[in-house]
DNA sequence: AAAATAACTTGCTCCGCATCAAGAGCCTGA
DNA sequence: TCAGGCTCTTGATGCGGAGCAAGTTATTTT
């Protein structure tokens, strides 16, 4: 599907291709495609050569990894606005290091690899925005792995629960999970029950209250003391 | 101390420097120092302003992460003719996301930051070189979490001694560990009696023997099999 | 609307690794 | 040279989360 000028402008702000002159910007936009997926359907799979990256508009994928004996783990659950693959576009070539599934009706963008990179080529201070952009990622990556070591399930629950939610916000808070619960238990490294028993947990003292997707944090501040003691 | 010509010479051919002109690498090697590190003294703290970035020479570094509640957590262990730190550089103002620390004698080459960064922007194909090897830590990344997460303790220690194996291997392969085994443990994010005790178990087990630090593993390609199967 | 399938919860049991405790072999410095 | 402090090992015990099984409620299929 071809893009519409709408959807280049919603394309132009984001900070992967502000720093492009216009013209760079058109040619990668013309190869550029707008995708539709159905919930389920895959994107990419893990060692696949690097054709694309992406950015979605509406809906919402699964970054996925397997191991050698077939266990999928969810390494993140990306959201409408955000980008993503756009490391493995510079990972020579290695294939992209992750699987996608749409886990929602998705729309997404679909840019080409070489053009975005052949149109780098024409702007430093593009490059800038992507060595900033993936280091940024490798950050997140650190986070994650303190996460795993040193901390347990309810502190990771509780880390994801919090994410999105900005820093002022006080009293009561209400977070749509969206995502499938073993979803979000695989993003989290546990297993559907541990999730499962560790939100009841969390309902027993009082912290949150559960109805289907919709939980609703009773005080975000205490809440948050939950997590950075630990 | 300032840089020999034979020191440029060994830090030009590395890839965060290959590609540039030899008047910008003048100008980064003439803001950057050698330093020499005693085991245990301390490089750059996290949360510190990222000055400069580092290449070891000799020796070797540990990268570590702290908790709030102040555990210690092994990142990587560094050893000589490896970077360190580069992506922290385009991190914005993050700062370092690690703690350094050496843990032999070593001898680290110190490479200012700003200059560098300067200099870049004079040349696009280093900026592909350095997106390219972020994106490569990146991977190795998204590696340790497959491994903390779908892996057990023994998997880990296996795959970390084979590290630096290289694939044609055959037969019986000598692994100097250097690091002290409670920084091997951190790193694997394991306790140090586990390690001790899964140590012990590849022993009994007759897959390596075990002289203080000298580890000798019988039969590579077996011992690669332990790792692929899980 | 019935049947099949998937999502989620709950109880029970088990295992890998952590924790606590103690001891042996070291380096290091007064 | 001896004391104190590291490093590493080994044993005993405990806990967090996994695995298995069964049941309920949604969701999809036909």
């Amino acid at each position: 599907m071809q893009l519409t000028s709408t959807q280049k402008n919603l394309l132009q702000k984001t900070s992967l291709f502000s720093g492009l002159p216009d013209h760079s910007f058109q040619i990668i936009a013309d190869q550029s495609r707008l995708l539709e997926l159905r919930s389920g359907e895959e994107l990419f799979e893990q060692g696949q050569p690097v054709t694309d990256f992406f950015f979605i508009a509406e809906g919402q994928v699964k970054l996925t990894r397997l191991s050698s004996e077939g266990d999928e783990k969810v390494i993140e659950i990306v959201n409408s606005g955000d980008s993503f693959a756009e490391a493995a576009v510079f990972g020579q070539f290695d294939g992209y290091p992750v699987n996608c599934f749409a886990i929602q009706k998705s729309v997404i963008f679909k840019i080409c690899a070489k053009s975005y990179i052949n149109e780098l080529r024409s702007s430093v201070d593009s490059c800038f925005a992507v060595m900033t952009r993936i280091s940024h990622l490798n950050h997140r990556l650190l986070r994650e792995i303190d996460s795993l070591t040193l901390h347990n399930a309810m502190h990771r629950l509780a880390v994801y629960l919090l994410r999105g939610i900005e820093d002022e916000k006080e009293g009561t808070v209400e977070v749509n999970l969206i995502a499938p619960k073993h979803v979000i238990a695989s993003r989290l490294s546990v297993k559907p029950e541990t999730l499962s028993r560790t939100f009841k947990r969390l309902v027993e003292r009082g912290c949150i209250t559960m109805e289907e997707k919709v939980i609703i944090i009773k005080d975000v501040k205490s809440f948050r003391r939950l997590v950075t003691l630990g």
